[in-house]
DNA sequence: CGTGTAAGGAATTCTGACACG
DNA sequence: CGTGTAAGGAATTCTGACACG
């Protein structure tokens, strides 16, 4: 939780997406990078793998709202 | 050996060193970040460790020449 | 020797917006 | 909806150098 340490840039080396698209699955709320005191995202390996699964589900023809969902309900699991 | 994704200003955070030290025991040959295209360094956790090893050294007495030499040493144990 | 600092430049990242489909 | 892109700005990092002790 407390390891994001890595740049978009870094993001973007590892798994091949663009920035756009990394940024945008913050926005509809389904990574959560840190922030420096300057403003720039910086990520966990966890949510490198997070980024790839949603892409991956995205290609499968999921969208961003469901993934939301889906993580929500499995945050809840008892 | 490959998960050097850190920025010179993570490992600062993390040892509350100087981006003048972290560059000076490069400069010495004592840690080793990799660099992205643009040129900015990239460390791992382990350069991390080692830094901050480095820098108990340092005020220990050592100098970067000896520090040197026992890192060839240690490379080298058969 | 190990570290601070000011200097100027280049690379990185940020946000908000327009575009497409 | 998911992504591309040009725009302008701010934060980050880089190198070489002078300084001190």
């Amino acid at each position: 939780m407390n390891d994001q340490i890595m740049s978009i840039g870094m993001v973007k080396e590892l798994t091949g997406l663009s920035e756009r698209q990394i940024r945008y699955y913050e926005e509809k709320q389904l990574v959560f990078p840190a922030r420096t005191k300057g403003g720039s995202r910086r990520y966990s390996f966890e949510d490198v793998k997070k980024i790839q699964e949603i892409h991956r589900k995205l290609k499968e023809g999921y969208n961003t709202y469901e993934l939301k969902i889906k993580s929500r309900r499995q945050s809840n699991v008892i």
